[in-house]
DNA sequence: CTAGGACATAGACATCTGTCAATATAGATG
DNA sequence: CATCTATATTGACAGATGTCTATGTCCTAG
């Protein structure tokens, strides 16, 4: 059964309850997932959501993450608010570091959303 | 282990081999697996999407979905291009009429890249 | 062969997106 | 306070994207 959506983000309300072969997406469903694909459909911030995911504790610093990348440093502080209000990572301070961390709940759901046999 | 990728589309070998958080994507993976994303990530698209795999056999004509939406027949028509240019959507034109059908596989694969937990 | 219907293509246009250089902010350190 | 370092914001700009109208293509029916 599809369990209570009261204390999820946006991003795991977006993805938590109907496979894309489980039936018609509504318009309004449609809406909210789309624009967490976008925030993916990118290869930098997949390569960044990817970085921060594998890092221990799914969480990497900016200083840890921008290195990987032939961009400006604010090229990446870009993909990485798009991935932050996409509900995609968190954010934390600490001192002068930046912390992101992957939702992997909200990451899962959207897998669910996409590749997920009917039943 | 991994599945030979000798017999797979594009969109299949794109997505098989290594969820998310299971280790940084190379940039040539995350530019292979982007443009899948890309064409999922439009509300129209997904729409689609769901409409043709929910359809019985996961196929439909055009005739069929362009009715669920208020655009014009040519923007319908491009939006099935990009599903079916990404692999996403196989093509197949039967007498007057075009059946569009999901490529399942291709779907889990993406799914599962993007959600599965790293073992 | 001609006409009609289903779908695709072409071209135009406004908007969105990814990138950069320049600048701002904010915490740490002297 | 003055400076340094890490990150964010701003503004600019080229190129991509979604939509439409107009037109083309291809099959089927008379």
């Amino acid at each position: 059964m599809p369990k209570s959506l009261a204390v999820l983000s946006p991003a795991e309300t977006a993805a938590c309850c109907s496979p894309l072969s489980g039936g018609p997406l509504s318009r309004e469903q449609a809406e909210q997932v789309a624009p967490l694909l976008k925030a993916l459909a990118d290869p930098v911030r997949l390569r960044l959501m990817s970085l921060v995911a594998s890092h221990p504790g799914s969480e990497a610093c900016v200083c840890d993450l921008a290195g990987a990348f032939d961009l400006s440093q604010p090229t990446i502080s870009h993909h990485l608010k798009v991935l932050h209000e996409s509900g995609l990572l968190d954010r934390e301070k600490r001192g002068v570091w930046v912390y992101y961390s992957a939702r992997t709940q909200a990451l899962s759901s959207l897998g669910a959303l996409i590749g997920d046999p009917p039943q």
